[in-house]
Order: structure tokens, then sequence, then C-alpha cells
DNA sequence: AAGCCCATGTAAGACGTTACATGATTGT
DNA sequence: ACAATCATGTAACGTCTTACATGGGCTT
């Protein structure tokens, strides 16, 4: 149920059709957001059904009539309601993360491969962001205003910065990582073996001890 | 069509009952997936009917019969295969996120109370990894032997941890943000004027340059 | 006495994805 | 010529969540 109140949050601010609800998603708000035409058009329906948004028809030449949604003052009411309320704990699905925890069934190579091509993606993700920062704060210049609104996204954008920075690095660290202890992959003979810990022990001490030591109160 | 790769990836390693493949998803494996049991145990059986696991009951005296559940040649090479396909396009989903997006609707005030009340949630969630990791890190040095399985599920605890550190970081920093820009909620009054970008030019202009200067290629 | 843990499931409904359907305009 | 963009949707299917159902044993 948190659909109606991403199209609402976005009605809130201006209005706006379906289908540019949903460019909106897939560009600034994918950095934690994203659907369907399908599932929008009929959420839009529901909405005008509960009196949370109004629609008027906009006729234009040589395209389809354009179905432009307000929201009402009920809209309003349960945008900043649920704004206001407590926050889910998060629900993460992250299927690259589960791969790599199962990557012990391929070869140290093609983990290695593996998580350079998902850097690559990640690459392209960040690219793409540090584009519309560059926008968003250019436009903030031309304009010469500041608002809660501008703000709170700003922080919003930097959050998927972060995140995108941040999972590039883990990828790098990790190839590093996997090829200091590609020896283990050759050693599946003998099972009980003591020999593979030797190898990598300093290693993955000083790797358990850097993982124990990331702390949160630093600049 | 993922659930069935985090079964069959768990029982590429144990045998397990539905059950238990429960407590490993919300224990260990919950840095990057969750489910219910009751879209476990149908996965299981369908996964049976496909022949990619087998089944055999384990009478208990006093607590229902356990039905356990085994990998087969099929299953393996089900799992191989997909840890080594090309991993999806990240689909994010953080509703808080979300809401931060739309504060502007409620006051500063409120705005610091959510953020500090989330960055709470993460830090107990940062507390319970660690003991994990500490865990981690005893039975291996424990049971002297290092192997890919152990190697590949440290990087991903490591992530796990990071994105909790990081999250924690940018909830303080977003504070600090909202903290000295309470002004622009006072002067919602005209809604063209200039100086509220005055108000907040300085800090606003090192905070998009700190964004945009964040790289991925320091160490 | 109340509620959690073990252990299995079913059923209904909500939410999300992919495919299908239409049709003119604009760009490569 | 082919694909993309604008703009609306429906239908079928797949996934996920919530509620219901059972029942002994253990803890507070």
């Amino acid at each position: 149920m948190t659909l109606r109140h991403a199209i609402l949050g976005l009605l809130s601010k201006w209005d706006a059709t379906g289908y540019d609800i949903k460019k909106e998603f897939d560009d600034f708000m994918s950095i934690f957001w994203h659907s369907h035409l399908s599932q929008i058009y009929p959420e839009l329906n529901k909405l005008e059904a509960e009196e949370l948004v109004t629609s008027r028809l906009v006729p234009q030449e040589g395209k389809p009539d354009r179905k432009v949604y307000s929201i009402t003052n009920g809209g309003i009411d349960e945008i900043t309601s649920w704004v206001g309320a407590p926050p889910d704990i998060p629900k993460i699905k992250d299927s690259f993360l589960m791969q790599v925890f199962f990557m012990d069934n391929i070869s140290a190579d093609d983990v290695i491969f593996q998580l350079k091509y998902y850097q690559g993606v990640r690459q392209k993700r960040l690219d793409e962001m540090k584009q519309t920062v560059q926008e968003a704060w250019e436009s903030i210049v031309e304009r010469q205003i500041m608002t809660p609104r501008l703000l709170m996204s700003s922080a919003v954008l930097r959050r998927g910065l972060e995140q995108e920075v941040q999972y590039i690095r883990w990828c790098e660290e990790t190839i590093a990582l996997v090829e200091a202890c590609k020896s283990l992959w050759d050693t599946d003979t003998s099972p009980d073996s003591v020999l593979p810990f030797n190898d990598a022990k300093e290693l993955m001490e000083n790797y358990y001890n850097a993982t124990l030591a990331l702390e949160n109160d630093e600049a």
C-alpha cells in the first residue's frame, strides 16, 4: 500500500497524468521507487473513486487526450499523515547479494567476472545520478530559491549517490579479496583440510577486524 | 522467481525443513532476503514436483514430524547456473526514503523526529549484525578452516554491515542539515521570495559540492 | 493462564510483472 | 522502413502478505 503514497506525494507537488507519474518514477524517484503504467492507471482510478484525487481531460492535437489528475484536500491529509507515520522496517531483497552468497558453487574467475560486471552496472547508474545532481543544483542556482522541498530532495539524491558509490567500492574490495584467496578454490580435494585456513589466516583476520571496526560515529 | 534460488542455495549447503529455511532467512540471510512460511511450503512442494529436491519424514517425540528436504543433481544444476547468470538490475523500494522525499509536508521538528527514529531502527539492526559477524569469526577460528563458502558469506556480511553504518551516518548528516536549515520552514509566507536561498546558499553549495565529490576510487 | 516455540500447511486477497491492444507523430 | 514517444488502458499470470487452522510442549 505505498504506490498510492508515491502517487499522492507527486500530485502534492504538481498536477500530472499517469504517464507523467511513470516518467517521474523512472527519473528522479528511481532512487527509491519504481512501478509500471499498468499498475499506475488502475491505482489512479481507485484514488479517484476514494476522492483523494480528481481528474480532467485535456484534449491535444495528434496525440491522445491527457487525463490530468489533481490532489484533493483528502489526498493532502492522507499523504501528510503517511509521511509523519512510523517508518516500516526495511524489507531488503537484493538478488545480487544472494548470488554472491552462493558463489562458492562457481570458479574464482567466474566470481570475479560477475563482480566486475555488476560493478559496471552500478557505475552506469552512478553516472546518471551525477548528471541529475548537477542539473538539480544548476536549477536551484538559476531560480535563486531554496525550499524545504528542494532540501529534502537534495538529501534523498545524496543518499542515492552514496549508495552507488559504496556498492561499487564494495565490489572492488571483494574482487581484491577473492583474487587474494583464489587458492581456496583449488584445494577442494580434502574437505577437512587445515591448510586452507593457514593460507588465508592473516588476510581474513584483517578483513574481520576491519568489518567489526566499521563505525558510524566518525566524520 | 528467486525464492526458489534462495531455497536451493541453502539446500546446496545443508538438508533442511521449511521451518529451518525460514529461520535461516530471518537470521543470516536477512541481509538480502526474507519470506514467509506460507510461501516457503508451497515452493518446496513445487520444487519437489520438479524433482529439484527430495524429502523424507523424520518423526519426533512430542513435536510434529520434520519434513527434511535434500537437493538433487538437477537442483544443483539449477542453482549453479543461476549463480553464474547475469545479475538483475537492482529494483530498489525504500519506503523510508520516499517518506523523506515528501517530508516538506511536515514541520522541521517532525522531520528530525522521523530521522532520529529511523536511525535508531537501523542502529538496532547494526548491533545484531555485529553480533553475527563476531560469532562467524569465532566459529572460523575455532574450526580452523577457511573455504570459498565462508569467504563469500564474509563478504556478504560485510556488505550488510556497511549498508547499516552508512545509512545511520546519512541520517545523522541529514538531521544536521535540516537543523541548520530550519528557517526554511518558517518563511513559507512569500512563495517567490529570494531570501530563503541566500540564507542557505553557502551551506547548500557545500552540500552539493560534497555530493558531487563522492568518489569510488579512494581507499 | 497466557503466550511463545515447534512444525505443518490452506485460502483469500493485495500487489507486481508481462503481454496484449490501439493509433498518430517524430526521429534514425 | 523501423523504432521510439505520447497516451490510454485490460487481462493473465506470478509473487507476497495476512489470516486461518491444528496441537503438544515449554516458559513466564
